[in-house]
DNA sequence: GGATGTGAAGTAGTTCACAGCC
DNA sequence: GGCTGTGAACTACTTCACATCC
């Protein structure tokens, strides 16, 4: 379907990859409004970095900017999914399907763009064999299908286990939730998500007054600018 | 009662700070498996960065390595929660009592390091009154108590309006898991946690073969090396 | 007029290489 | 011998400033 792959070549740097969907985010909240263009300026205030920034992420993509008017809400969109490859689908599997394992696949916002659900599995037999979210739970022990991506919901001490068998299942990405450090073969993707660490990271800029505090604005996942508190 | 807080004040940079949460669970791991001393170089490969940023990141704490013998892993520990503030206790309130804010109060892993949960809030009758992890959900519309931190877990459509109450209610450190830009004055923090984007930077690399895909060690949190894939 | 896109300058963070110490 | 801690070199990212184009 997607004949739009061509030139997505051009190397991104991590900071940017990490800003793209943030600022596409906001695209869409201005798409909701109905609103049709946003300049670097907002985009920048939105997203707490500067205006120079994300006019520079977004030069990367190419340049469908108009100098003048800033940036069709719609076309930004598009460019940012093609740049991170929206276009393609993508296999995800669930493991653990506790409070957490329900929450992700459940909100509306987790499953987005390529991503889509593909098995759920659990080992708890009050769990095995029940709908959630329109997908029967797999027993944990039995055959693991091939996804793209495993995201690991189980409690810390399975999670190292989880993972051996995510990837003889030739799951090579892993999303990891267990506050737990696992070990993966050369060639596997692991992310990890640590609330606590979000929690602590928070904490130590309360302590400090320095880092992202000022303006209320996206200094998403810990991402962090040079010069937080622009002067205003 | 803290009296240790003394020369906290050096500043630390904001990829070591991201950093030191990585490494003390990695010298918890070690803890409880009972050894005592662990190098830079291991520190490393378990938090996927080399052994020369772990030195220097711990070196911004005070010199408490041994050379010829690493770290001690209890120092290291120890060093580490002086340094992000785990001494000081904290409230942490949390808007929102769902599937994802359960999953959050029940784990056994967010509220540590001196969190400590004061009161849940949310605004579904069914919900209000119930006990969830030791304290009675209260009412979202009644008065919301003094805390230091805010976990917002609400839908998107309410977070900002969430936002607000919890700002008005004199807390200044939110937590947003809502995926929704949301506004808050000058002063106040606000740290934003996105499942789908950590998804989308994973499969990002994952399409390019690019990125901390090497090494199946920690790179939490979307935080990169420049030098990902070391050459073994 | 007004905002993009981009060389050039500046800054922050990482890596090298090795002196210092156990 | 081995590993830490750190000046010096390097690399990457951000910011400045402005030419460019609508």
């Amino acid at each position: 379907m997607a004949v739009t792959t061509r030139l997505r070549a051009r190397k991104l740097s991590e900071p940017t990859i990490a800003r793209l969907p943030v600022y596409q985010r906001i695209a869409e909240g201005w798409q909701r409004r109905g609103l049709t263009r946003i300049d670097s300026q907002q985009i920048g205030e939105l997203a707490g970095v500067t205006a120079t920034t994300v006019r520079r992420d977004l030069a990367g993509l190419g340049s469908f900017g108009t100098r003048g008017a800033g940036y069709d809400v719609n076309v930004l969109n598009e460019r940012i999914g093609e740049a991170l490859g929206h276009d393609r689908k993508y296999d995800v599997a669930v493991v653990g399907i506790g409070n957490l394992g329900r929450a992700l696949v459940n909100s509306s916002n987790f499953l987005i763009r390529g991503a889509q659900l593909a098995d759920l599995y659990d080992n708890d037999p009050e769990v095995i064999g029940t709908e959630v979210a329109g997908h029967i739970v797999k027993p944990l022990n039995g055959p693991i299908a091939r996804a793209t991506v495993g995201v690991v919901c189980v409690p810390a001490v399975a999670a190292q286990e989880v993972a051996d068998r995510l990837v003889n299942a030739d799951i090579h990405a892993l999303l990891n939730f267990a506050q737990q450090v696992i070990t993966v073969p050369l060639g596997t993707a692991v992310h990890y998500v640590d609330f606590s660490i979000e929690l602590q990271i928070l904490m130590y800029h309360l302590n400090n007054g320095t880092g992202p505090l000022g303006g209320g604005l996206l200094h998403s996942l810990g991402i962090a600018t040079a010069n937080p508190l622009r002067a205003t």
